[in-house]
RNA sequence: GGCGACAUGGCCAAGUGGUAAGGCAGGGGUCUGCAAAACCCUUAUCCCCGGUUCGAAUCCGGGUGUCGCCUCCA
């Protein structure tokens, strides 16, 4: 079935077809590291992985590239403040963002190119612009002449006559047009640059995307991802500039936006100061359920953030967590029985794959997959989970399979890795598990001659240690 | 002021014309020594007003509200 996505340069549903067949070419606009990052980086993150695992599911060859401003004017003013240099920042804050995502489960892209390693590409095509009459040199400058740009403002639907009032910012008499934005900036005295035909400077921030496209992945992609702020005027610059420089139209076949992530109904934003960092988010939270909960909106949605829905989240997590492992259960244990009509789970497995599949079509509608999939394990625990009344079914076993393999291709495609339950011996020392494994003897001893009191206390006391014990009819089950 | 997106139960959230998915929370039940987990049952007519249609949460028009962009920002 065809994949449907929603295109911010038509807002239209469009079929996807990739330019070149079999292949996807994506380019998402990464983060500039002059601080920690917060929660709402790892929105766009989170759904472009899920979107590059889907798209490989369905047999595409896919090339992800996420860039790294890792030069630009906060970057300076926090070096400037700190006495630290800009690549020691930069390096910094980039580490702890991989380490971020590695947590989420946001497999690596393919190349994460950073703006300072494209100075040299950068230079030619801010030439190849001012040779093609597309920019302008003015005082050690660069900049780019919006007015000759013909299509200027067909992604943000902006009119350049709207534009003009709205312009707030302090007009520079070096621009022709207040339009026109930089391509490249001469440094100031004791401001890091890099030797250019217009004298010793530093690149803009649009031209930097537009370069390393480009150069990673060709002079036309087919998807563009990035929060929705950078429509206008990023996005929109990246445009003018990429097809003014290549002549290929159009630059981007599907620009695809993220909502933004609010706090308390404002935008998240280090200016506005409102931010949650997203290396206390993942330490305080199971990384699971935060990208549960970064899946369960749509991404062109606006999501709120609040301790409440990551709890809900974590909730959930567990729910599917808890289903999963029902499944793994009764499959290793060749005596499993207890199981109800078995034909029911067949036809809840193929409802639920139809669901999820149609969802991840549309738009990649994750909240829509994630419905599925929990409708899934309503499905599994119900013919899983032990009953004295019910009974065995020989079809049983095929059936649990199906299912549990269904579970495992959608919590893959979404990206949510289950903990597996107890820790193997590897992780966990043989004697600690082995003490644990005493322990659960002594108390179902004690449960044998009606002494629960001793049951309960020992339940309570390894409770306080995050041991689980939970009684089933198969046995005192143990999760840590 | 201009441009754009969104508005569904207590909270979150699906739904691109055919009669309201799912999660969390709540209530009732089954199972259990108790608990946990699980299962079953249970809680909405979709911001307002018009229109199109046999039929609209879904399309069109007009309101109202929230958010975003027009300035660095995922």
């Amino acid at each position: 079935m065809a994949v449907m996505v929603y295109n911010t340069l038509s807002r239209q549903y469009e079929e996807f077809v990739p330019v070149e067949e079999g292949k996807v070419s994506i380019y998402v606009c990464g983060i500039t590291p002059y601080d920690h990052s917060h929660i709402g980086h790892a929105r766009p993150a989170v759904f472009w992985d899920v979107v590059r695992r889907y798209l490989t599911h369905k047999g595409y060859k896919v090339k992800l590239v996420a860039n790294f401003t890792d030069i630009d004017d906060k970057l300076i003013n926090r070096s400037k403040q700190t006495g630290i240099p800009i690549p020691e920042i930069a390096e910094k804050y980039i580490q702890e963002y991989l380490e971020c995502m590695d947590k989420l489960g946001v497999q690596r892209a393919d190349v994460y190119p950073r703006a300072s390693e494209v100075i040299p590409e950068i230079i030619d095509a801010v030439q190849t612009l001012i040779d093609k009459d597309f920019a302008y040199e003015s005082s050690g400058d660069v900049y780019f002449r919006a007015g000759k740009f013909a299509g200027y403002g067909k992604l943000s639907g902006k009119k350049t006559e709207e534009l003009m009032p709205g312009a707030r910012v302090e007009v520079s008499e070096l621009k022709e047009s207040p339009l026109d934005w930089a391509l490249w900036k001469a440094s100031s005295p004791g401001e890091p640059g890099w030797p250019s035909p217009w004298g010793k400077g530093r690149p803009g921030w649009h031209i930097e995307c537009s370069v390393m496209v480009h150069k990673h992945l060709g002079p036309q992609i087919d998807m563009h991802g990035g929060g929705t702020e950078l429509v206008f005027p990023h996005h929109e610059n990246e445009v003018a500039q990429a097809e003014a420089v290549s002549g290929v139209e159009p630059y981007v076949k599907y620009w695809v936006h993220s909502e933004l992530l609010n706090l308390e109904g404002e935008k998240m934003s280090k200016s506005l100061g409102n931010v949650v960092y997203l290396h206390e988010v993942v330490k305080n939270h199971d990384p699971m359920a935060v990208r549960l909960y970064l899946l369960n909106a749509h991404r062109r949605k606006v999501l709120d953030f609040s301790e409440e829905l990551l709890r809900s989240a974590e909730k959930g997590w567990e729910r599917i967590q808890t289903g999963y492992r029902n499944a793994l259960e009764f499959l290793s244990n060749p005596t499993a029985q207890g199981l109800r009509d078995a034909s029911k789970l067949a036809e809840a497995t193929r409802q639920s794959r139809k669901a999820f599949f149609e969802s991840m079509d549309n738009d990649f509608a994750t909240p829509g997959a994630l419905a599925a999939v929990f409708d899934l394990v309503t499905a599994i625990n119900a013919h899983v989970v032990p009953r004295e009344k019910d009974t065995s079914d020989s079809d049983a076993r095929q059936r649990v399979a199906e299912a549990f393999g269904l579970l495992v291709e959608c919590l893959g495609i979404l990206g949510l890795v289950p903990e597996t339950g107890r820790p193997t011996a590897s992780q966990e020392s043989d004697i600690s598990g082995s003490l644990v494994d005493i322990l659960v003897e002594i108390r179902n001893t004690a449960r044998q001659r009606k002494d629960y009191a001793t049951a309960d206390y020992i339940r309570n006391k390894m409770a306080d240690l995050g041991i689980v014990l939970e009684d089933t009819p198969s046995g005192t089950k143990v999760r840590m």
